[in-house]
DNA sequence: GCAAAGGTAGACCGGTCTGTCTACTTTTTA
DNA sequence: TAAAAAGTAGACAGACCGGTCTACCTTTGC
């Protein structure tokens, strides 16, 4: 048993449900079992141990989504696998990602609002991220790359809107409508929806 | 000088900047030059400073959007009228409602992370704010309640979106392409846009 | 003119925070 | 097999937390 690792998941769990600030590191020493002495010689601060949950939720969560749109398919099937595994993250039908407290990164860059903080960066590299695999899938689509860059960002704030919406007014149905739109908006763009 | 009132907007600038969590009472009295059996006195708790904190904010930033969509004209107008507004508060660019740390209101229900907690309710009482504030000026625009609906519910997953994306990536520009996004739904729903 | 309300400063309470340390045990590896 | 690495429990330090309290001062309305 990896004991750096079980302290990243089990101060994730906890960061996620209520918070960085709200949770002392001595709750995530007693809730993972491990000794105060054996966090910091893995890492040097609750700061750096922020940090390393930071980059492990981005991989995870990185992996999942690109999982479920490769599910789908390509090109726009990606795009609607995309908003349908939302849909299921805020319904916490999919037990790869449940639970869903919103966004880890929105809420962790609240904590730590100014945006030149490491830990924010952190989190914006994860935005970027999510955003080159985003316009990855675009290019799928169309080949003008002004296209490319419109729609994918399009979708990007459609992603986060409706992830705020379930998260800050529990509503659970926010990424089915983002989905709509976004078929809207491929319409509007000449680009004929694919059949099912 | 109302002392209570001194304190509610001297802790909204502290919560607002550094998170609600990461700025103790003792912080804002010193700020705010006011003695603690003072605050104790309007206040039954930190929890209840932070309940009508939220309140504040939320009249605060419902009157300025409200102002700024009026200032802009009706219907159509209006909501080019809104995204403009996010735009300059993005940049700094407006003094009634500068400086800009993100969506109050997102950054205290990630710290209120509980859905059943008050100070989420109130987060999400807001929203629900704007969100009415926002279906009113669609029955400017269609008179069909289904449309005006979708209509709306496009607005604030946009208008969610672009201050997530100008916040955790710093990128200013988010609400120029969202009022795009919106005019190009408008469009594709049929309705023509107004000229300038 | 005086009581009531609202204000001041700051000591104090019990508790929690991050982080350090001692002293000892287990596991790994060369 | 022995040294090095990684682990254990938990006391401790110094700072800060939210909140209470005493003792005193200032403003205001009747």
């Amino acid at each position: 048993m990896d004991k750096r690792q079980h302290l990243v998941t089990t101060a994730f769990e906890l960061f996620y449900r209520e918070g960085v600030h709200a949770v002392g590191i001595n709750r995530v020493l007693e809730v993972a079992g491990v000794a105060k002495k054996t966090l910091y010689h893995h890492f040097d601060s609750k700061e750096a141990l922020v940090a390393a949950v930071v980059e492990y939720r981005d991989g995870r969560y990185r992996d999942w989504l690109l999982a479920r749109m490769a599910r789908a398919g390509t090109g726009q099937r990606a795009l609607t696998g995309l908003f349908a595994a939302l849909d299921d993250w805020f319904n916490d039908r999919d037990p790869a990602i449940r639970p869903f407290h919103g966004c880890f990164f929105i809420n962790v860059s609240a904590e730590y609002g100014d945006p030149a903080h490491p830990i924010h960066q952190l989190c914006a590299d994860h935005k970027r991220a999510i955003a080159a695999q985003v316009t990855g899938v675009m290019a799928q689509i169309t080949e003008d790359p002004v296209q490319q860059e419109r729609l994918a960002q399009a979708v990007l704030l459609l992603k986060e809107g409706c992830i705020v919406q379930a998260h800050v007014c529990g509503d659970r149905s926010a990424a089915v409508r983002a989905g709509e739109l976004l078929t809207a908006l491929l319409r509007e763009a000449g680009l004929a929806a694919e059949p099912a």
